[in-house]
DNA sequence: CCTATTATTGGCGATATGCCACTAATGTCA
DNA sequence: TGACATTAGTGGCATATCGCCAATAATAGG
């Protein structure tokens, strides 16, 4: 197929290429932690503390490493560890922008992904950390976010809804196990929107994805206890036929 | 918010602030163009005239042109109408990948696009285009493409094949008007699967998406005449409630 | 006129949904 | 200890959509 010839050539013209002498684009990766507490869709912001932007808050994120990092999905991981302190969550890749306006350093492009994570284990180690903040969605849309984080964090936000209506995402946000109530509410904030209980455990029944683990009393204390679950392996990868409603 | 000291910070901040001292992956864009011909799926490939992996056939892409690029989607448009002589088609972003192993260059970042077009007024000007070419889906994937583009070529298909099963995509490949069997079969071939006949209308139909503009000999010239119909406006953003069965 | 071919519609059992009322289990409080 | 409030879980049914398949309609060619 490629000729020695043509392997000598190309030897050739790497060994005098020169990535600086192009022109490129600013390249960084963006990541919009969700998580649920109160009954509230929350969304991490970061205070930046270096220029441009410096002082706004933002989505957390940064330019690849380009030594350490293997792949853009693990720069990704590496913003999302180093404000949560969670490894292995869901994370997922939403969109990539670029224009010559967002970043005042120049053309730029940033990949934006979206991570899903219980809020419990977060907890303290958000707060250890100086510069990181749990924000309700809606507080962070009214906030003056640093480039152009905004219109990013709404598109998170339309994934993450369009996404609900189909798949079982919101086992993500929840420790488990997990009661039915507490599964519902939860795909309820997330797609801004009410289900009617007896179609919703019909569903997660028949789509078999969760495992029962006993019987326990919910957290806040009243009524009777609840069945308990955790999502059966492969869950997360389940597609259902048919959204939530409309 | 941001204060006037601030302000001035930030200027003498950017004033002094050189992109080259950083080390940035590499960016490119590229787009895999399909389209339906022979009732088979086709991919537009062109066969790379320069280093790295000269003379290897890959999906049409490059770089951002810093100075003329208003936005990622437009050097995607760019690509696209220089190898196929058309402007506004569906085109959407399917994935970005970056790793340091995708181009013998270094470190590298692409946005993968996909375009859906009708065969018939690309074939001229993809002939006139020395080094662009039609291949089936299935053939292209047999060829050792360039850098990492077969494995980009799979989520493009994966993508369209997703996609396919609660939208009208499909329309995007047909020249208009058309009649539902020619769209039943652009479904199923986008697809791969077939469609049950009643099913299909009654669905289409259902959800308004089509005008009526007449009746027609279909094109082959057998059997009875069909209705032809035209997307109407605004129904490519139509979502279906129900996939396509599994 | 007869036949092959493609388009379009009708009918019906099976399945999933939305709605809502009813039963079950627990804690609280008089 | 016994009614009550609260939350969990189920039963029942009208309705909508689907898959399946057969019947009818329109055209070309001999």
């Amino acid at each position: 197929m490629r000729s020695r010839e043509h392997a000598t050539d190309e030897a050739a013209y790497l060994k005098q290429y020169d990535p600086k002498q192009y022109d490129s684009p600013l390249f960084s990766v963006d990541v919009a932690i969700f998580t649920l507490h109160d009954n509230t869709l929350k969304i991490l912001l970061v205070q930046r503390g270096d220029f441009p932007e410096k002082g706004q808050w933002a989505l957390p994120g940064g330019f690849v490493d380009l030594k350490e990092d293997a792949n853009l999905e693990i720069t990704a991981r590496r913003k999302l560890l180093s404000k949560t302190g969670i490894d292995a969550p869901l994370l997922e890749q939403v969109v990539t922008t670029g224009n010559p306006n967002r970043d005042p350093r120049g053309w730029s492009v940033t990949t934006l992904y979206m991570a899903l994570i219980p809020y419990a284990p977060t907890a303290d180690f958000v707060d250890a950390v100086a510069d990181a903040r749990w924000f309700s969605f809606s507080e962070a849309l009214q906030l003056d976010l640093a480039f152009d984080h905004t219109q990013l964090l709404q598109q998170a936000r339309e994934r993450l809804k369009n996404k609900t209506a189909y798949t079982v995402l919101p086992i993500h946000v929840l420790k488990a196990p997990f009661s039915l109530a507490q599964l519902q509410k939860a795909f309820e904030l997330l797609m801004d929107k009410t289900l009617e209980k007896k179609s919703f455990r019909r569903r997660i029944a028949n789509a078999e994805l969760l495992k029962e683990v006993g019987e326990g009393i919910p957290e806040g204390g009243k009524g009777r206890p609840a069945a308990l679950f955790i999502p059966a392996p492969g869950s997360e990868k389940h597609l259902f036929a048919r959204a939530f409603q409309d």
